[in-house]
DNA sequence: GCGAAAGGTAAAGCAAGCTTTACTTTTGTG
DNA sequence: CACAAAAGTAAAGCTTGCTTTACCTTTCGC
């Protein structure tokens, strides 16, 4: 799953620990969100994409299969 | 995490049967979403969405907290 | 009211999301 | 360069999402 995080993040000129802290997860889920080594639950999903004030589709694009 | 899933399934005239078919998930996946017993992964939501031609937001509205 | 289809529920087990602690590497600014 | 902040990585452990099997209840057309 394909994400914008990091250039929304850097948009916005937070760290991977700040956006941590908003998101009230650790930076480590952060971290591994953005380098997609896992998705987010879809709660987390949405509470990244309200804190952008964009749609969850804005934020991840799932990969075609 | 409230959803319109039986709404939306219902009028497309579908069973949950059906649906989890389509979406290759079990027919207890299908059931416990829509019940709310938990909430689907990003990508399951992401396929949900998309079957019912959605917007996410469209489908499922995370609690107020 | 019968039978079949649909929906609801439960337990056990595996996979994925997230945490904490802790360490290493990269980036960037003086 | 030097130091600090930021980013990356790893392991162990807990929680949640999803599966299979299996059974019970509800709905609905005949």
């Amino acid at each position: 799953m394909n994400n914008r995080i990091p250039e929304l993040r850097r948009q916005q000129g937070w760290s991977q620990a700040h956006l941590a802290a908003c998101l009230k997860v650790s930076r480590q889920t952060v971290n591994a969100i953005e380098r997609g080594r896992y998705d987010p639950s879809l709660p987390l999903a949405f509470s990244i994409a309200r804190l952008f004030g964009v749609a969850i589709e804005d934020v991840f694009q799932p990969d075609p299969e």
